[in-house]
RNA sequence: AGGCGCGUAGCUCAGUUGGUUAGAGCGCAUCCUUGACAUGGAUGAGGUCGGUGGUUCGAAUCCACUCGUGCCUACCA
């Protein structure tokens, strides 16, 4: 083996392995477990987050296979309806064309090009992290089952009543010319003005003032509402105002929804505009106008001045002309919330159209009760809250798209405008038994892509078929996923699974946070943040970085901040840090919160991390390869450190586990941190050379040391195996053999148990013992300076009988950590040298001062511990001291105090004296 | 406006049902090329757990209030 970690070799050679002997896939067995994967993109690229959700994915795959389940991922993508759409168009554009020059068949066949060349990018990606995918299942939302399982949905729900077309103000997108979803709106708060404008009374005795964010839909206004108790405009309500610009009379009506406390107190009612106005509207049969074209341009029914002009230079026109007939009375300055497309980034107008929706309560209903009765659970569980919130208050939800890339929605229309749904054309004149010569034409519109994604956990399995997975494999153990799709996917899935599968999808949602970088901002492509998960795997030079980060942006002008700040962040590029530190690391950062900060340091600690098992590992091959490693019948002696090493993997384990069936991975990473290193590295390791290497050891014992470092770093490979793959997979297959293992994969070997019976506490506090001696005598070799190759010399006072015996079973190896030239016990009466002094128990660890020691430094540091100690016993005193605590307070809590005073009292008494001693020389 | 979350060492975060001397990683300081590893080893410094009040023998942990901060949902034209 190399003498450092090269992530980069390793990786490389086992994933295509692993894939070829089919060990992704699912190998039967009575307890299935299935993960069905968020589809990403297909045409899009991997980004932290999904890397960090594909991490816990597989470690939860990788480990319910090792534990012997009949485990499937399940792979595949979404064809990203608009997202993709956006993107063949924005090349087209790039050759001066549009959809509209190609024609949509033409375009859909462009779009299925691009899927080709680029569809394999992010499932590339997806090998390169390890994930263990079953690719030989991959499905795709446009791919001909799925397509066929879509169709099958929109028929029925519509057979029930729950799809119907109907003309409703909806969310549209000016820009892409199409509906979205309530969801794909963001709002946020913007700078805007309130602007305060005249309405005369149509019998010219009086005016109206309104107040209004939005002056240009001015034209579409249909009355003007007041509230009903309001006394400054009793008089008026029932009455007419002129709508200035225009040629009409609008009525005053009063209706509860005004609020008299803002504004003036009247608002102008625009029904085809505004959502509020609209029931508004309803509520007095007032007539719908609409301004805007499809571009949200005033349209040719408004005042021909108009006429064209865009919604911004509307706005100014209009109140330019407001202004000229002294209509218009103030401007404000004030912040409102503005909705913008999520894709186009521009300002969402509500519009009047024909659209497709899902009645969305009676799915809701049964949805909420499946996680009110606990058949699904959230982890954690107060996401619960989110969900019963939205679902409680649910919308209908618009399907319907007006692009071409998607689910063509399967309906048609005569020349009399009658709608027919159904498979296909020719069910749907079958069904109607439509004559042949009738023209049918279908209906322009794709689907959601999300209707499509909510189908996911089933139509992956061969719904609508009867199939064997679907009986195996759903519902589905878990969905891992992140909080801000809650509403988009989970709940769709939950409504969709009870609705066609008659259960849930999945018995429990794993909410993880979401990726920041190391400021804890956003990671996003306009603010230049962005890290590619494959970059911290293989590295890149800072001038690529920079290059990739101001490539292609929507605002060019950032590019000068993005390269100043990349360039300040990362001087030197990002070096390789490998596959198996990231997952580590993004193991390690999961824990309950939301964000999640990714810092390059954490990443580095952790290849340091994958660094330190390898050398741990060649440490053990080089005293195991060719040696006899107990392997046969022959006897073994297992000493302290092989009993206790053996008793902590136990325990680290039983952690372990726990914490990966809790979810915790952050909590399983530690544990095995803190094992292999702290425990199997620092102490194991090292206690292990004194009886390898020593001439006087028998072969029994060096036969037990042998095996118990093999068998033990076997187990830790297996324990790790889920969260670092290939590190394991790489360095498993070198010592298997020498643990007594065969197989071909550490993939399908058995995850670890822990053994009750390996468990040992008398192993436990033996070691302790010597640690605590080992670790008293660095602590006055640190802090006196004394150099690690100096060998001390050492005397001990007070030793009790089972001092004596540990002594005597561990003193090489104490003397071999401490690098002691000697170790002796005072004999009785005998004076001890001037010393440093540490404790172990009640045992006086002394260190002659005789020409390494400063008496004054000593005593500094005699008098620190003493110190301390007085603190703590003050404290305990008082304690104890209060009868309060003393009879209230449980048996044990006393007692266990009692004890710490004890111990307390007998070091303080020993440093004392010590100090006493050193004091008078 | 409602809902959810966060505030613990210089930084990033753990802290299980209230009972430790409040932990880790990184960073920092001192020492160390001992044959697994300088992507390393040893030792150390550093925290009145945002604030106030309460419950309790005992609070980082439970309750109330408060300050700061973030997110989500719905919104007043």
């Amino acid at each position: 083996m190399d003498k450092t970690y090269a992530p980069h070799d390793i990786e490389s050679r086992w994933y295509s392995q692993w894939e070829k002997q089919g060990y992704f896939e699912p190998k039967g067995g009575d307890s299935a477990y299935c993960i069905m994967i968020p589809p990403p993109n297909v045409t899009g690229s991997l980004h932290m987050g999904h890397a960090f959700q594909d991490t816990i994915m597989d470690s939860l795959t990788r480990y319910h296979r090792m534990k012997g389940h009949n485990t499937l991922w399940q792979a595949g993508s979404d064809h990203a309806g608009i997202a993709t759409q956006m993107v063949v168009e924005r090349q087209l554009n790039a050759e001066g064309k549009t959809r509209h020059d190609l024609g949509r068949e033409e375009f859909v066949k462009r779009i299925w090009d691009w899927k080709e060349l680029s569809g394999n990018t992010i499932t590339k990606q997806l090998r390169r992290m390890g994930t263990s995918l079953d690719w030989s299942r991959e499905r795709f939302t446009m791919d001909e089952g799925l397509s066929k399982a879509v169709n099958e949905v929109f028929v029925k729900l519509h057979e029930e009543g729950l799809i119907y077309r109907g003309k409703r103000l909806v969310n549209w997108d000016p820009k892409l010319h199409t509906a979205v979803s309530d969801l794909e709106v963001i709002s946020e708060e913007e700078q805007g003005h309130m602007w305060h404008m005249r309405y005369p009374l149509a019998d010219g005795s009086s005016e109206l003032v309104v107040a209004t964010t939005r002056p240009e839909t001015l034209l579409g206004d249909a009355c003007v509402a007041v509230h009903p108790s309001d006394e400054r405009y009793q008089h008026l309500i029932g009455q007419r105002v002129t709508l200035p610009l225009c040629d009409r009379e609008i009525p005053i009506i009063a209706d509860e929804y005004v609020d008299p406390e803002f504004g003036t107190g009247c608002v102008k009612i625009t029904p085809a505009h505004d959502f509020n106005d609209y029931e508004v509207g309803l509520r007095h049969n007032m007539p719908l106008i609409n301004v805007f074209t499809v571009d949200a341009r005033i349209n040719d029914d408004m005042p021909e001045k108009y006429q064209g002009l865009d919604r911004a230079k509307a706005r100014k026109q209009i109140v330019q002309d407001l202004d000229d007939l002294g209509l218009l009375v103030k401007v404000e300055d004030h912040k409102l919330m503005i909705p913008r497309g999520d894709r186009s980034g521009v300002i969402i107008e509500p519009l009047l159209t024909d659209q497709w929706f899902v009645k969305a309560k009676p799915l809701a209903e049964p949805a909420i009760e499946a996680v009110k009765s606990g058949k699904i659970k959230f982890v954690p569980e107060n996401w619960d809250k989110t969900y019963y919130n939205w679902m409680n208050d649910i919308q209908d939800w618009c399907i319907s798209r007006q692009i071409w890339w998607g689910h063509r929605i399967p309906a048609w229309y005569d020349e009399a405008g009658n709608i027919y749904v159904g498979h296909s054309e020719a069910d749907v004149r079958e069904k109607n038994q439509l004559p042949d010569s009738l023209a049918l034409s279908q209906d322009e519109d794709v689907l959601d892509t999300w209707f499509s994604s909510a189908l996911w956990p089933f139509s992956t399995l061969g719904w609508p078929d009867k199939t064997p997975e679907l009986d195996t494999f759903y519902p589905t153990s878990v969905l891992v996923t992140g909080f801000d799709i809650i509403f988009f996917w989970v709940a769709r899935m939950i409504m969709m699974g009870l609705k066609f599968m008659d259960d849930v999808p999945f018995k429990e949602i794993y909410i993880h946070g979401l990726v920041r970088d190391a400021e804890g901002q956003k990671m996003s492509k306009s603010k230049g943040n962005v890290l590619d998960p494959i970059d911290l795997i293989d590295g890149i030079s800072l001038d690529d970085l920079v290059e990739k980060r101001t490539k292609g942006l929507m605002q060019p002008k950032m590019a000068a901040k993005i390269e100043k700040d990349t360039r300040k962040h990362f001087p030197e590029g990002i070096p390789s840090y490998g596959t198996d530190a990231l997952r580590f690391t993004f193991a390690s950062l999961a824990s309950t919160g939301r964000d999640i900060r990714f810092d390059l340091n954490r990443i580095e600690g952790n290849r340091n991390f994958c660094n330190k098992l390898w050398n741990a590992t060649r440490y053990v091959l080089m005293n195991t390869e060719g040696e006899d490693t107990g392997l046969g019948n022959e006897d073994c002696t297992y000493s302290l450190p092989d009993q206790w090493i053996v008793s902590r993997l136990q325990q680290t384990e039983a952690s372990v586990i726990s914490s990966i069936e809790k979810y915790r991975f952050d909590l399983a990473a530690h544990s095995l941190y803190e094992f292999l290193w702290n425990e199997y590295c620092d102490w194991y390791l090292e206690l292990s050379k004194p009886i390898l290497l020593d001439e006087n050891s028998s072969e029994e014992q060096k036969r037990g040391t042998r095996q118990t470092l093999i068998r033990v770093l076997e187990a830790v490979l297996r324990l790790l195996h889920p969260l670092m793959p290939f590190i394991t997979e790489e360095i498993w297959q070198q010592i298997a053999p020498l643990a007594g293992k065969t197989g071909n994969t550490i993939m399908l070997q058995a995850y670890p148990t822990p053994d009750e019976s390996k468990i040992s506490a008398d192993a436990e506090a033996d070691m302790a013992w010597i640690m605590e001696f080992v670790m008293g005598i660095r602590k006055i070799r640190g802090e006196m300076n004394i150099p690690p190759s100096k060998p001390l010399t050492v005397i001990l006072d007070n030793v009790s009988e089972l001092d004596q015996k540990r002594l005597e079973n561990s003193g090489t190896l104490i003397s071999k950590l401490a690098r002691t030239s000697s170790i002796d016990s005072l004999a009785n009466g005998e004076q001890a040298p001037e010393s440093a002094t540490a404790l172990v128990g009640d045992m006086k660890v002394l260190i002659p001062m005789a020409g390494l020691i400063n008496k004054d430094e000593e005593l500094a540091r005699l008098d620190k511990e003493i110190a301390k100690l007085n603190n703590e016993l003050k404290r305990l005193t008082g304690k104890l001291s209060n009868p309060k605590f003393v009879d209230k307070a449980p048996k044990e809590v006393v007692e266990k105090e009692q004890e710490k005073k004890q111990h307390a009292e007998s070091k303080l008494q020993n440093l004392s004296l010590q100090r006493e001693k050193i004091a008078s020389l």
